[in-house]
DNA sequence: CATCTACAGGTTTTT
DNA sequence: CCTGTAGATG
């Protein structure tokens, strides 16, 4: 590594490389430009939505780069999601070249994760601690709390968990709880469950995604030399959505900035929609107090939406109370179409006219990739699959787990883990009987007895046990054949290479053989996506480097050119902007959601109210918002007022439209809903009934080709040739 | 130890 | 309504 204080001598400063600075500002405008040109000191750039947040952000990048007053690895630019990081590196290699490679680039999880690897030792954390993800952490702190008698009826895992992390996220170990909130929660005894945890962690040489912040924290003030030497080293630090960080992010960029002291926060108080999951938004609220002399700038020229979306978004989060207020203009004059506002009966209308429209919209031009149907909650997604698929429109739906969270990725990952380190006892637990190898859970208890017993991992203990003849023969049978695989794997790494190692781990051990005799309908996917991982390993030459890869990094393989409508929460759009946006299910409780209101009160339906905020702002070019004036949740029909939200719509820039052929009675207006009190009329959109019969062939967009086993009403149980025995609605399939 | 049946519970989820 | 999980059963 280069001598970060080669620069600081002034002697050999490397000339500029690429264009000159000043080029890079061509096109920006002035409030763009000077937040650009600030480089020194504090910077909050409150960047609305649509203003041009990511151009910034690069330009400013490049524009340090440009200079040659400093060297790219000088530079620490943080990100919330691997998207953003990658995006954000190739459009600086753009302008500056090669020198961007450089550059302390990533999301701070993976950040976090690389200052611990080199220094963490500091704090007793070994080099090669294992990541925990979510699933890792839950499991292990359920263990934990019934370790220590906790009933998880009384008291859920999942709740304990989110517990935990909101401790982590606020920077708080176990020592320093106190009276925090939370601290109460399983009568008191979370605190207990919370060390416990940390000490399990630490036995294990783990961190979860949590730690990888706390534990530099912890670091920082453990070990002042490595912080000081952090902060001599990043003259320049970048953050991207700084409405999203939370506590302990904060005192993480507080405490690197603190030596050259230019930081730099972009985000927008009105886009902050994470607060359930720890974010803060008192981070941007308080930047100016947190850093005295600190210059704000607000960038609202937004370049993205038309005059009647820009007024109805800005009406709308100015009914929000805690913002630091800022007010989106129109770059065009265009006014554009104003935002329609169309109530239907029931959710199955709804979906039918949103499809309607969407399907005109792309008969007159649209892409479908431009369209995008955008709702609260994941359930609300169903009604518009159906819709879609029945009228054979191309969809996607975004956001659904993550690549390495897949259970089969997860699967491979655990034999990789313990492979490279045998004491890694949630990996063990997770595969030592997939496939099912004849180790039941009564013989895994005994085997975790054991281990806890002797302070040994698993691995170890269940050598032992065998050893010293403890188990039936059955048990002892399957453990030892697992126990002499893993050697072998084990042994056999020493000389493959990655990929090489976990094929042969997934041939030997069965696994891949198990989702290849698998009839469901997903397991060729999972195949598909095993095939995946093996490929994506030919990029790494160390095993390690490729676990923390798939823990920290690895997505979905895009890959999808086909023009398709997309379909997903609020949350997951982000971010994103598309021509033209639907937003469905505007009903009090649906949204704003109900429990929000209950749980968070106020502070709820602000953070509801910044959700809509950012679901208006994603369009360019036109929105339609919609209600149903009654729906089936859960199999219970259920009567709804129109949103709240509806009422901060200014009328100005607001079309209502009636449904034609509905009396023109549809409740337009709050006061005139709920609607009916009964059952509204069925519509039978999903289908033909009566239009299949049994013995019929029939053809499915996901199952394929089946055949008709019997029929009731629009249902039908069909026989699939690949998928087996499913039940469907006659909508989705069609005569074969 | 695997498979079946009963039953609770069902907002959002960047890492 | 439908899905995932706990416990009882073979």
């Amino acid at each position: 590594m280069i001598d970060p204080f080669a620069i600081e001598d002034g002697t050999e400063v490397p000339p500029p490389s690429g264009p000159a600075p000043e080029d890079l500002l061509a096109g920006l405008n002035p409030e763009q430009t000077e937040a650009v040109r600030t480089t020194e000191g504090a910077v909050l750039v409150l960047s609305g939505a649509g203003t041009g947040k990511t151009r910034v952000l690069t330009t400013r990048l490049a524009y340090l780069l440009a200079g040659g007053f400093v060297q790219p690895w000088q530079c620490l630019a943080v990100t919330f999601t691997n998207r953003a990081a990658r995006e954000m590196r190739e459009r600086v290699t753009e302008i500056v070249g090669a020198d961007a490679a450089s550059v302390a680039l990533g999301t701070f999880h993976s950040l976090g994760a690389r200052m611990l690897r080199r220094d963490g030792e500091r704090i007793g954390l070994p080099r090669d601690f294992t990541i925990l993800d979510a699933d890792d952490q839950l499991r292990l702190i359920k263990q934990v709390a019934v370790g220590m008698g906790l009933d998880p009826k009384r008291w859920p895992p999942q709740a304990l968990s989110s517990v935990i992390q909101r401790w982590k996220d606020r920077g708080v170990g176990p020592d320093q709880v106190g009276a925090d909130p939370g601290a109460e929660y399983a009568g008191g005894r979370a605190v207990a469950v919370y060390r416990a945890y940390q000490d399990e962690l630490a036995r294990l040489s783990a961190c979860d995604f949590g730690d990888l912040l706390l534990k530099c924290l912890e670091l920082f003030r453990a070990a002042p030399d490595v912080l000081a030497r952090y902060q001599r080293r990043f003259r320049y630090i970048l953050v991207d959505e700084y409405q999203d960080t939370n506590v302990a992010q904060g005192l993480w960029l507080k405490a690197l900035s603190m030596g050259h002291r230019n930081l730099c926060c972009v985000g927008d108080d009105d886009q902050s929609i994470y607060s359930w999951r720890g974010a803060e938004v008192g981070n941007i609220l308080r930047f100016t107090h947190d850093f005295p002399g600190a210059r704000v700038i607000r960038l609202e020229t937004n370049y993205r939406s038309t005059g009647h979306i820009l007024a109805a978004a800005s009406a709308l989060i100015a009914h929000n109370a805690d913002r630091m207020g800022k007010t989106l203009r129109p770059a065009s004059g265009d006014w554009g179409e104003k935002v329609k506002v169309r109530g239907v009966w029931t959710g199955e209308d709804e979906a039918r006219v949103v499809v309607e429209e969407a399907e005109a919209l792309q008969r007159r031009g649209t892409p479908l990739s431009e369209i995008a149907v955008l709702v609260r909650a994941g359930y609300q997604t169903r009604a518009f699959e159906e819709r879609l698929m029945s009228q054979g429109v191309p969809y996607r739906v975004v956001g659904g787990p993550r690549f390495y969270e897949r259970q089969e990725i997860r699967d491979a990952v655990a034999y990789l883990r313990l492979i490279r380190q045998p004491a890694d006892d949630l990996a063990f637990e997770r595969i030592v009987n997939l496939p099912r190898r004849g180790i039941g859970d009564a013989t895994v208890e005994q085997v975790r007895e054991r281990a806890r017993a002797t302070g040994t991992p698993m691995t170890r203990a269940a050598e032992e046990m065998i050893a010293r003849n403890d188990l039936s023969a059955r048990a002892r049978g399957a453990l030892s054949r697992f126990l002499a695989d893993v050697g072998d794997w084990r042994a056999f790494a020493a000389t493959a290479d990655a990929r090489g190692l976990l094929s042969e781990v997934l041939e030997g051990s069965g696994y891949l053989d198990m989702w290849r005799q698998d009839k469901s309908p997903d397991a060729p996917g999972r195949v598909e996506n095993l095939k995946e991982l093996l490929a994506a390993l030919d990029e790494f030459a160390d095993l390690g480097e490729f676990l923390e890869y798939v823990s920290l990094v690895m997505e979905n393989q895009g890959g999808d050119e086909t023009d398709r409508l997309s379909v997903m929460t609020l949350h997951a759009a982000k971010g994103l902007e598309f021509d033209r946006v639907f937003l469905p299910g505007w009903e009090d409780g649906i949204f704003p959601n109900q429990r929000a209101l209950d749980e968070t009160g106020a502070k709820g339906l602000e953070e509801e109210r910044r959700l809509a905020h950012v679901g208006l702002t994603r369009a360019r070019k036109g929105v339609t918002v919609t209600f149903a004036a009654a729906r089936r949740i859960y199999g219970q029909w259920q009567n709804n007022m129109p949103s709240r939200f509806i009422d901060d719509l200014p009328e100005d820039h607001i079309e209502r439209i009636s449904e034609s052929g509905m009396g023109g009675s549809l409740p337009l207006a709050r006061s005139a809903a709920p609607a009916f009190a009964a059952a509204p009329p069925s519509v039978g959109a999903a289908g033909k009934e009566g239009a299949y019969a049994r013995g019929q062939r029939v053809f499915h967009d996901k199952f394929g080709y089946g055949e008709v086993r019997a029929v009731d009403g629009n249902k039908l149980e069909i026989a699939f040739d690949k998928a087996g025995l499913k039940k469907v609605m006659a909508g989705f399939v069609a005569p074969a």
